[in-house]
DNA sequence: GTGGTCTAGACCACA
DNA sequence: GTGGTCTAGACCACT
C-alpha cells in the first residue's frame, strides 16, 4: 500500500497507520468499499508485527471508517454522514486555538495563520492531486 | 497560578503546564519579566511532584520562553521576535491539514472549518491583552 | 427462505442461520414436519458458501431441531417436549443476571428492565401463531 | 482479587475480566474510586500474561468504567448517569427476545421465565449478600 | 486464506 | 513503580 511508516518517530506504529487511513478516507482516496490487504499482508509489507497492524484496523474498526467480512478481508466502510455536535464544534475550536498558540511562538500572527489555512483549505478542496 | 492540571488527560502532566504557560505567554497573559512561582511552591499548589514541574520548566526554557536567574527565580523572557521560516510555515499547513481530516470525520465541511476557523481568530485577537 | 444474514455480525454466518431457524421454531413459524432447503439451494439464496450452511443444518441437527431423512431432504423435527432441569434454570438465571449488568451500564434500572421483560413476554405471546 | 477466570472457557480471557469488572461496577462491589490492581499485580494472581490484563483494562477505561491515572494506576470511575437511548431498549428487548428463544427450547414457557427473572430481579435489588 | 486471541519477553515514557 | 507499545511466534475459529 501507499503507507509509509516511521518506525523512529514517537507516533506509536499502529497510530501511523491509523492516521494514514483516517486521511486516505477523508480525501477519498480510498473509496468505499476497497479492499485493504490483509493484516499479514500489510505487515509485510510494512515490515511491522501482523500484531500492530491488526491492532490499526481494530481501532479504524472500532471508528467505523473499515468493517471486517469473516475471513473475507477488510473493506472501506460507506461514509456514515453525521451532523457536527456542538461538542464536536467546541473540540475543534479548541484544537484551532492551540495552534494559534503554536503560531505565535513560531511568529506566524493570527492574521497570517487564517490566510495559511484558506491556502490550505483551498487545496484541500481540489482535491490535491487524487491519488 | 492559574494552572489547571487534569490527572486523567492522557497528556503528560508535564507537558500540561508546558502548554498552559506557552498559551499565557502567547495571550499576553504573562507579560515579560513576571516572576513564576518557584518549582517547589507551583509543585505544593499543583499536588504534583516536583519533578514533575522541574522537567517542565526545563522544557520551558530549553525553549527560551522563561528565564532562571541564580538565586533569584524564574522569570518570563522577552520574546524573541522572528519570521516564521518555509518550514515553519510548512509544518503549520500540515497540521492544518491534520485538522482538516479530523474535521471530515466529525462531520464538518472544510469550508465550515474556515468559518469556525475565522471566529477563533476574532475571538483570539480580541482578547489580546485581556485577562 | 427468510433468513437474512449479515456479514458485518461478529457472529459466525453459520451461527446466524441457526440462531434465527431456532427462533422460527419457538415462535412456531416453522412447523414440525415443514421441509426446509436443501444445502446447497439455501447457499445460493444467501449467497454463502455451502459449508457454511451444511454446519449450521449440522448443529441443528444435533440439538434435534431438524433431521434429516436420506435422499428426501431436510424437516423441522416434532418438539421433543420437556422438563426444564434444575440446572437449566440456574443457566438461564445467570444470563438474565449478564442482562441486568448491561441494562445498568445502559442506564436501565432493574424494576424498568423487569417492564421491559413484560413487555416482550406479552408481544412475543400475541405472536404466537401468527406468521 | 476476586476475579475467577477459566482458561477453558470460550469466552476470551480478557473479555472474562472485563465482565467481571462490569459485574463488580454494576453491582457496586467497586466503589468508585477503589483502586484496581496494577496491570502487573494482576496478571501475576490470575497468571495470565500482562498483556492480556492491559487489553481489558484498556476496554473498561474506553467504556468509561474505569481511569488510569499516570503513573499512579487505575481505579473504578464515578459512575456516569444515563438515560436509556430509544437504541438501548430496542437492543435490550432483543436480547430478551433471545433468552425466551433459548428459554423455549428448554421447556420454559414465556410465563414461567417472566417468574424467574422476577425472582432474578428481586435477588439483584437486595444487592445478594453484598461482597 | 482471513481475522482474533494469547504468551513471553522487551523497551519506553511518566510520576 | 505505573501503563503503553512492540515483536515474535503460536493457536484457534471462520470461510
Amino acid at each position: 500500500m501507499w503507507l509509509r511508516i516511521d518506525p523512529r518517530s514517537e507516533v506509536p506504529l499502529y497510530q501511523q497507520i491509523v492516521d494514514q487511513v483516517r486521511e486516505a478516507v477523508a480525501r477519498r482516496w480510498l473509496e468505499p468499499g476497497t479492499r485493504l490487504p490483509s493484516v499479514r499482508e500489510l505487515a509485510v509489507q510494512l515490515a511491522l508485527n501482523h500484531n500492530t497492524v491488526a491492532r490499526a484496523y481494530q481501532e479504524l474498526e472500532r471508528e467505523g471508517l473499515i468493517e471486517t467480512l469473516r475471513g473475507r478481508g477488510t473493506f472501506v466502510a460507506k461514509p456514515n454522514p453525521r451532523m457536527p455536535s456542538p461538542d464536536d464544534v467546541a473540540w475543534m475550536e479548541k484544537q484551532i486555538r492551540q495552534l494559534l498558540i503554536a503560531a505565535y511562538h513560531l511568529g506566524i500572527e493570527p492574521k497570517v495563520w487564517l490566510e495559511i489555512a484558506g491556502r490550505v483549505v483551498a487545496g484541500w478542496s481540489q482535491s490535491e492531486g487524487g491519488f
